[in-house]
RNA sequence: GGCUGGGUAGCUCAGUUGGUUAGAGCGCAGGACUCAUAAUCCUGAGGUCGGGAGUUCAAAUCUCCCCCCCGCCA
């Protein structure tokens, strides 16, 4: 038995997510973490909200809600929304918890004490307006180079040139629109990057199991040679800056980054369900303390790939402390919207909840696993969504069966029929059964979406071969023995197909399962050679029909979601809100 | 401007270290079956593999140049 600790990137806290961000991480993760269970295997699947920052206190500001309430509230909409996607997180933290609080903290002085660490005083806007400092992004001003009116803090869209704020001529708040500005000195942590060339790249270098995507992101960070960051923020919401255990002199109004803080909260949520659920973090992530055997995954959208292989490492082996770094990673592209970005403020994408509302999970899942943004960014339309639902799920699976199990009620009582011996049609199904499932499972440890979805459904499709091929309702007439034998074995081959989707979609293959009676033990990833699992289930076993799987997808409906959620060819705007924070 | 990744059938995508007639699903056309959610099964049509040049007995696959798309970085 492999212990297998797995991560997803975790969701911004200002709001539910929409259906990228799901497909990019939460979703992937849930479907490895299912895998390796069924496998046997002992998963932590790890996730929790990213809740500070400053777009999380303008968001709060902007819902007249105090950050701590409003960032309670949000969590507990993501929560729900997770749990009606049936991710199974074993936990969903905060990264505003105590936990994180504390790990940060000691992450910071470990650093400080490998002399990485030093205080460093900068010139940045000051609002008076906002009564606050503004990031770079949230001033904009007159470009001292080309005069564009619209320059933003850190470049110019109209001559590309990157900026620093205090450049920008007549900055402003983009806040509060405000002109009353001025620069101010500030004093932030610096974590010294830069002296840890050497040893992040050896540690990238021997990081062979990672995507070449993740590796040349990764070496081009350290080929440009890193740079020194600020580790610390102008901001109340966040997590306090402390120097030994006092509040750090200086530092009483700052808090650490929120990049610094996020990662750590993969460790810190992890501490969390270990002091919920009585038992251990340490044998998760310190080498030293049973970590070593652990597999460790990390899933996240493309853009988060440098802070995964850099930045985080950075905290970690800074920190001179023996900590579990990442193993294996799966980046994701985008999933656009009709080939455009999702966005919020112009009212075009599905969210989580909405998603929710308008057709069941399991139909997203399948739909978003089988169209993975894994090569390249995938459009989602709902257009497609309706061919890909009605074909794979209500045609293949769903009416496969349909079929069988009403035939079975029609025929044999409602009992899974004895008699009858297997022939050359059986063999010739055995070989590409056990031919299919071999290639699924190596998609799924390659987490190779797209290729295990497919693997899935053409061994759905055999059912509906294995039927067309061996006729029951033909044998039925003159060899009813036979016919009980083709029955036999498509009911066994319908609870494979329901076993091998449970990663996918969980809901249906329970709801298939249940229908046929097999235990929770008995769901596991099949092991054995087909000729033994397509007469696994005991004779005279009672079958029921499940109610309709999946109700097809209708044209009036794509028509309806297609108007309110504003489907359309979109212009691809160059600065769209897609990424999560 | 530099660097990933991508540009393969109408659509969405596979194509391992270069090697026999370039594959799958959807869609389309024809046929079969009637157990089933007018579902399923079979067969077929359809591609000068972004463009050009080169290496090779042989290139979607390697080299060079060019064009287009997403992204990251300066």
């Amino acid at each position: 038995m492999k212990r297998i600790l797995i991560t997803s990137a975790l969701p911004y806290i200002n709001g539910i997510k929409h259906l990228g961000n799901l497909t990019g991480s939460m979703l992937p993760a849930d479907i490895c973490a299912r895998f390796w269970r069924l496998c046997g295997h002992e998963v932590l699947l790890i996730c929790a909200t990213d809740e500070h920052g400053t777009p999380a206190e303008l968001a709060a500001e902007a819902a007249g809600q105090d950050v701590q309430s409003y960032c309670d509230e949000q969590y507990e909409l993501q929560r729900a929304a997770g749990i009606g996607f049936s991710l199974s997180f074993d936990w969903f933290g905060r990264s505003s918890s105590p936990q994180n609080h504390a790990f940060t903290q000691h992450f910071a002085e470990r650093l400080e004490a490998a002399g990485l660490i030093e205080e460093r005083t900068s010139q940045q806007i000051y609002s008076i307006t906002d009564q606050r400092f503004l990031p770079d992004r949230y001033v904009e001003g007159t470009c001292p180079h080309c005069g564009s009116a619209k320059a933003r803090g850190d470049q110019c869209d109209s001559c590309g040139r990157l900026l620093d704020p205090t450049d920008l001529i007549d900055p402003y708040s983009t806040i509060s629109g405000s002109h009353d500005v001025e620069v101010r000195d500030t004093t932030h942590l610096f974590l010294k990057q830069s002296k840890m060339q050497d040893t992040i790249r050896d540690w990238v270098e021997g990081a062979i199991h990672w995507p070449t995507l993740a590796r040349s992101i990764a070496l081009k960070w350290l080929d440009e040679g890193l740079h020194d960051r600020a580790i610390t923020r102008d901001l109340s919401w966040g997590v306090p800056v402390l120097k030994d255990g006092k509040p750090r002199p200086g530092f009483e109004n700052k808090v650490f980054y929120v990049w610094f803080d996020a990662p750590i909260e993969y460790i810190s949520a992890t501490r969390e369900w270990a002091e919920a659920t009585n038992n251990t973090w340490e044998n998760w992530w310190r080498t030293d303390q049973g970590a070593s055997d652990v597999s460790y995954i990390q899933f996240m959208g493309k853009d988060n790939v440098a802070f995964h292989t850099v930045s985080f490492p950075i905290t970690m082996l800074g920190s001179g402390e023996p900590w579990k770094t990442v193993d294996r990673l799966k980046a994701f592209n985008w999933v656009t919207w009709y080939g455009g970005k999702f966005s919020t403020s112009d009212k075009r994408g599905i969210f989580m909840d909405q998603a929710l509302a308008i057709a069941p999970s399991d139909m997203w899942r399948w739909h978003l696993m089988a169209n993975a943004p894994e090569s390249a960014d995938a459009a989602f339309t709902l257009e497609h969504f309706q061919a890909v639902v009605n074909s794979d799920l209500a045609n293949v699976l769903g009416n496969f069966v349909n079929r069988i199990t009403k035939f079975t009620g029609a025929k044999f009582d409602g009992q899974l029929p004895t008699g009858g011996e297997p022939g050359a049609e059986e063999q010739q199904l055995f070989e590409e059964l056990d031919t299919r499932l071999a290639a699924l499972r190596e998609h799924h440890k390659a987490m190779e979406y797209r290729k295990a979805t497919a693997e899935t459904r053409a061994i759905w499709a055999l059912g509906n071969e294995y039927l067309a091929n061996a006729a029951p309702w033909t044998a039925m007439k003159n060899d009813p023995a036979q016919a009980a034998m083709i029955v036999r074995t498509a009911l066994n081959l319908m609870v494979i197909g329901a076993i091998i989707a449970q990663p996918f979609i969980p809901d249906t293959a329970a709801k298939i399962l249940d229908a046929m009676g097999v235990p929770n033990d008995n769901r596991n990833w099949p092991k054995e050679a087909a000729a033994t699992l397509l007469d696994a289930l005991p004779h005279g076993l009672a079958c029921a029909v499940p109610k309709l799987l999946f109700a097809k997808i209708e044209d009036e409906q794509v028509q309806n979601w297609s108007e309110r959620f504003g489907a359309e060819a979109s212009e691809v705007s160059k600065n769209g809100s897609y990424s999560t924070r």
